[in-house]
DNA sequence: CTAAAGATGTCCT
DNA sequence: GGACATCTTTAGA
């Protein structure tokens, strides 16, 4: 048995009809489940614990409330696709689209725990602090090595990224706050992410 | 066309 | 707690 532990046979892509549903619903049940990203013979694998819901139609603090642009574009499409986005200048952050096609919605991932691939993680990152490895969008398309290459990739064909069913299922605390980063919006709650779990990016 | 802000991270004090 | 890097997108003249 090699020492990455766990195989690929048990990592099973989340199906469409998991994204087609209200992004709030879909944010919640993302925490627990595995970001996986295939890198060749690499497998890299992380624990969502953060997440953010922009609900497109409603929330003026999504990229989708004032109607579709190229940028946005994929949000507006059929759920279950990422939608990568680059800001400052210099980073990327990675989001899965929910809601029926034609109705604009997306749920931000914001954190993951490591636990497999946790060597090269290291590498694209350039630090050894596992803690630091994922605790932010933009530290973790850093770590799963995220770029807009992958704009609008399918989530649902088990390819090179998707999200992955988790083998227990026990039940999760969870808590719900005001999303980061936002000047507009912030009187949503919309940021969710597991209780007392230490790879989150603020508590 | 020009300008300013941005779903951030890092380094500094 | 604050400055700053760095460039795409979007709003406004």
């Amino acid at each position: 048995m090699h020492s990455s532990g766990r195989g690929t046979a048990s990592l099973t892509p989340l199906k469409r009809p998991f994204y087609e549903r209200d992004t709030l619903r879909v944010a919640r049940e993302l925490l627990g489940k595995v970001l996986v990203r295939r890198l060749g013979a690499t497998l890299l694998e992380g624990v969502i614990v953060e997440v953010e819901a922009y609900r497109g139609y409603d929330d003026p603090a999504s990229h989708a409330y004032r109607g579709p642009t190229r940028r946005n574009q994929v949000m507006f499409g059929q759920p279950g696709h990422a939608y990568v986005y680059f800001t400052y200048g210099m980073h990327y952050c990675l989001n899965v689209t929910t809601e029926p096609a034609g109705q604009p919605g997306a749920v931000l991932i914001r954190a993951a725990q490591p636990v497999n691939g946790i060597e090269r993680m290291k590498k694209e990152r350039r630090t050894e602090r596992i803690k630091d490895l994922a605790n932010g969008p933009a530290k973790l398309t850093r770590a799963f090595a995220v770029t807009r290459a992958l704009n609008g990739h399918d989530l649902t064909l088990g390819t090179e990224l998707f999200m992955a069913e988790t083998a227990n299922s026990e039940p999760l605390e969870i808590v719900s706050t005001r999303r980061i980063g936002i000047r507009v919006g912030l009187d949503r709650p919309w940021r969710f992410f597991i209780k007392g779990n230490p790879f989150v990016s603020r508590p």
